[in-house]
DNA sequence: GTACATGCAAAAGCTTTGCATCTTC
DNA sequence: GAAGATGCAAAGCTTTTGCATGTAC
């Protein structure tokens, strides 16, 4: 479980398990990892009646990056947003022009498969690839569904 | 030329060309388009002894993204920088992670043609894609090349 | 008990905005 | 001449930091 992950993380690095640490990482596995921001992972908490400071959120959520829970992400918006990493199952992101709604395109939707033979050429031209982010943007499904019902009526 | 299109451009719109948006616009053309954020422009512009205010970069840039001349971009720092867009070359960026240099995957190096098949494969499941975005982060050429060549004389 | 973590408020960094003044059309 | 653009300073947001207090080991 994450949970015990991070515990002993944190103990195989001489640092602390902390009630507000767990709470954090909790935040994310609770939410399914919807790229919160550390605004909103603060709230989160505050629903539920459990005292963070926003300070300590802003810390932990740098931490949990540096331990390789989370990974930062941006969506050309002021903000940072994380999410839990699962190197089993990496995923690329579709942001909806239209809901706004961000999507993660994994397992048969990933792109990890035809970026291969992509990466195998970087390689070839001297370019060490340690990672790479790809971010779509378009209409999803519902909203482009939605579109094509409008359109059916106003015929 | 790029600044005729703006005056050209802007004339459309009713809105009005002067010399701050020229010069802007030249800074990135100068330049060759080195992904530069607001500040940088700003003190360019500074450098040449041309008095542009930090706010209007701001309003400018802005308006040159919504004029299609410039893309704005993210590199997982604090701050927006743009490009000059250039719809005949689209191209990704690798980010070197010892040097910090960015480079731009054009022509035969750009994704965009193994790119195609997968867009097609998320076209078949209801996303239509507007535009992606890719970036790259690992080790540059010159910087593997650099450690190799440390490496073999400390044999 | 001590080193580390938290909370609070203040500061910092980037970007936006209100308003008076100036400029383009 | 009027609508629009600029410059300046102030304000707005998100994120970081200093320091006193609290807590995990």
């Amino acid at each position: 479980m994450h949970v015990d992950a991070l515990k002993k993380e944190l103990r195989d690095r001489r640092w602390r398990m902390t009630p507000q640490r767990e709470q954090i990482l909790k935040v994310f596995i609770e939410t399914n990892s919807e790229h919160l921001g550390a605004e909103e992972v603060y709230r989160y908490l505050l629903n539920k009646r459990i005292n963070v400071s926003k300070a300590t959120v802003y810390r932990t959520v740098d931490l949990l990056v540096e331990l390789g829970f989370l990974r930062r992400l941006q969506f050309d918006e002021g903000v940072y947003r994380y999410e839990l990493v699962d190197k089993q199952n990496k995923h690329s992101h579709f942001i909806c022009n239209s809901c706004g709604k961000i999507y993660e395109l994994k397992n048969e939707l990933s792109p990890e498969f035809v970026m291969k033979e992509y990466i195998d050429l970087l390689n070839g031209n001297g370019y060490i690839v340690e990672e790479f982010d790809i971010k779509f943007r378009g209409i999803c499904p519902k909203c482009s569904e939605k579109q094509l019902k409008k359109h059916r009526k106003s015929k």
